[in-house]
Order: structure tokens, then sequence, then C-alpha cells
DNA sequence: CCAGTAAATTAGGTTAGGCTAATAATCTGG
DNA sequence: CCAGATTATTAGCCTAACCTAATTTACTGG
């Protein structure tokens, strides 16, 4: 008797197909740039790239693999687009990245400058476990310190519906929700008290050079550029 | 303060400016192993392949790169043992592993079981900055909770005098300096209030079954057997 | 609508760090 | 002191992520 035998499994024998592992960091920062770059629509190439500091080829390369892993849809020459799973995974590490960064500022005493590199490498070695942990450590915060809203452990991120100042016109109450993360943009915004939660008053918004003038609580007036209005977020009062 | 990036000289290529970059999670983690299973001696291929569940040909492939970075001495079929560089690097770890452990324990509410685990993967993301800053907030520990040394910043560590609680003799007073680190063994002794600091009389030594009996300072009597016995270093009072 | 430019992909490498199978060296107990 | 067992190395592969150079596709403004 003839017995045959034939499997179905595809690649390789049973060893241990790509799907199950957590992603690894490479591909998590990746993840999380489409992110940034796109939010719910396509990435180009090219912006991942220069986001990432990486050639482009080698993002090409990485987005055949990503939708290899289900977390984008990627169709050639018309950039990747993040699915479900890939925007959870986005948002997890978004998460994991921003209670990190609040924990270094409010307890281990760093500055805004030294923050974000050591998170951004922090973020792929802590567990699940230890981030929830750590939000209950820090009483479940919903921003982090510059304001930018930290994803909950459902993956949920809350709407934003606040406005880069410049935008503002004049005459209008806001309060600030954030600002950039640019480290000498908040240097200097933190340096005049322009600060997530500060009420400002828009005294002057004058086309002709995009520079705003504001009042805060303080009476105090600052009068800011547009690069510098373009990296403070605000929410009508 | 000890210089600790440094610059790896890769013959002609000058393809990257050489210098920089600290040793990768892998480099980490077999410098630390060779440390852990040989101290100053010669560390076994074989040895170093069981404790990191690594195949034993990519240990070897390892200590010659190793050897090449200046991190250890290798000659083929003797084995690796580690350089001035190579000792100072292992230390460093292990510092960044125990003040990590210790802030998950005592911050975060871990217990033992979960702590190691995370403890294995975040040494490897932390930069110096955080680890002194770490080591700052947990107000300078000479020991992580279960009693192992924490090596200095300069890359000292205090000579261990201690030695099992299974070599003591009988009428001994003597106190508990450290406990294994066994998840079921550190469960036991934490039951029973057997943890580091702890003044200890040692009752009886049988030699028969290498039962030892302790009384502690509540006037509690221990009986302990020959593997529990070796899990508790103890040092003379 | 089409040429020139910008963006993307393909082709062909590299390095780190793993693996297995085959072979060689060392060690040990009779 | 030597044969078998143990340990180590060599040979040959593999994958993940990067790279540069060359080529192809898409976009855009005249
Ligand atoms: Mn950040
Ligand atoms: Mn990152
Ligand atoms: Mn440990
Ligand atoms: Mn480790």
């Amino acid at each position: 008797m003839i017995e045959r035998f034939w499997s179905i499994s595809i690649g390789a024998g049973m060893d241990d197909p790509a799907v199950i592992r957590h992603p690894s960091a490479s591909v998590e920062d990746y993840v999380k740039a489409i992110w940034e770059v796109a939010g719910s629509g396509a990435a180009s190439t090219k912006d991942v790239a220069e986001r990432l500091s990486i050639a482009p080829p080698s993002v090409t390369n990485m987005f055949v693999r990503l939708q290899e892993m289900g977390l984008v849809e990627y169709e050639r020459y018309r950039g990747a687009s993040l699915t479900r799973r890939g925007r959870e995974e986005a948002l997890r590490l978004i998460r994991r990245h921003r209670l990190i960064e609040t924990f270094l500022l409010e307890h281990l005493g760093y500055s805004w400058r030294e923050v974000h590199e050591e998170a951004e490498r922090l973020e792929h070695a802590v567990s699940d476990g230890f981030t929830e942990r750590l939000a209950e450590f820090l009483g479940h915060p919903g921003q982090d310190p510059h304001g930018d809203p930290i994803p909950a452990a459902d993956g949920s991120l809350a709407p934003d519906d606040s406005f880069p100042l410049g935008e503002a016109t004049a005459g209008q109450r806001v309060r600030i929700s954030k600002v950039g993360d640019d480290p000498s943009t908040l240097e200097y915004l933190g340096d005049h008290g322009l600060v997530p939660g500060r009420l400002l008053s828009v005294r002057e918004v004058r086309d002709l050079d995009g520079v705003i003038t504001v009042e805060d609580e303080d009476g105090e007036s600052h009068a800011l550029g547009a690069p510098l209005a373009g990296a403070v977020f605000v929410r009508g009062e």
C-alpha cells in the first residue's frame, strides 16, 4: 500500500512562521512612522524614509514585509496604509512612548531635550505588563507632559480637536492643549510659561508677517512668529 | 567616570566612521554570561551556550568576535576569559540589571517571578544617564532586594564574604546576606521571613540528611534541607 | 501631451547573529 | 595509554535590516 503524504503548509517546515512573534523594534518604528506621517491614509516611501533616516529602498523592502505581516496594505508606487492591526500596534507603541516620557520627566528629573531619545529605545523593551504598571504608578495620565494624548490601553485615542495657534483669529480665547516637541521650541515656550493648560487671549493676527500676539493669564504679552505659532496647539474656550 | 563609548577599529573598511556604538544586546549578554559562569577564569563554550540557550557553534563564533572587540581573551579549545574592559562591561550591565529589578519590585509592584525577565530586556535599553538617575531615585541601594550586591557606577563590586547556610556550624550566629533567585525558593523563603538582613542562630547541622535547623530573631525555628540551605547565603555576626 | 524631474523599485551587496551537520580535539576511565 | 565520550570547531546556510547604483514609474508644467 502506498501512502501519500503531502503538506498544505506554506513556507519552510513548521518551524516558526512569522505570524506570532512580537514585532521587532524596527517593525514597530516603521508602523509608528507610518501612523505619524499618514494617520489613516497612505504613507509614501519617501516620507517614511525621511522620518526614520533610512534609505528609500529599505523602506520599499520593509513595506512588503509589513504587508506580509498583516500590518499594512501596500500597493507598489502608492504607499502603505495601516491595517486595523497595524494601527493597534502603532498606538500601543505610542502609549508606551508617552508613558515612559512622562515617567522620565516627572520622576527621574529628565529635561525635555533628553527624554525623547531615551523613550525611543525603551518603548521597544518594555512589556505590556510593565506599561500598565507604569500607567498605574503615574496615576493613569491622559496626556504626556507636553500635552500629547496618551492612547488608552485598549488602543483608543481621544480625537484631537485642537488646532495650531497660527490659525486662531483675533479676539479668540483659547487654551494651550499641546506644544510641538522640537527641543529648542520647547525650551523657549517653557521659559515663557506657554505650556499645556495655559489660557490665552489672541490680541492680533498680523497677516503681513504671520506674527500672532497673545496675552496670557498673567497679562503677559507674547508675540510669536509663524514657526512658533504653528508649534502651539490650542482649543477654543 | 568611566569612558563608555568606545571605538572598534574596523580595518580598511572606512565605510562608517568606525567609532562609537554600544555593544549590542547580544554582546552584552555574552559578556555577562561569561562573568557569571567563570568570574575571572575562562568560560567554556558549552557553559556559555547552555546559559544563553544558544548552539555551541554560535558561541565559538561570538568568542572570536568578542576577542576582536577586545572584550575577551580567547584561545581555541580553552575558552574565553574577560579582559578588563570585558569585566567593566559585564559589571555595568549587572548594575543596570539589579537597579532595574529593584525598581520593578519596590515601585511597580512586580513579584519576584516576573522581575527577572523584564530586567533581562530593559538592561540593554537604558542609557548610563537613565541608570544613574534611577540609582538616585532608589536612594543608591547597595544590594538588590534579594541581597545581591549592586556594582558601583565606577565598576567596583564589593567582595563577597558570604557563604551558604549549608556550610555553617552549630552554635554560629549569622545574618542572611542574600538568597538564591530561583522563584519557588524565593517564595518559600519570603513566606517564612528568611530574607536578607535577618539574624539567625544555627541550632543543629545534621550530617545525616543535611538538614539545618536555625532560629530566627523572633524565636521561630526553621528546618531547612540541603537545597534550601544552599540557597541562603549568610555572613558571620 | 509630453519631456523632464521626482519618487519608487529592482538588483545586488553587507553585517550581525543565529542554525545544523560534519569533523576534529581533548579528556577520562579502564 | 588509548578508545570512546565529550566538547569544540569548521563548513555551509539562513534571516532581518540595512546600504548604493541603476532602472522604472509617476507626476507636473508648459
Ligand atoms: Mn517623544
Ligand atoms: Mn523607537
Ligand atoms: Mn535577575
Ligand atoms: Mn539581557
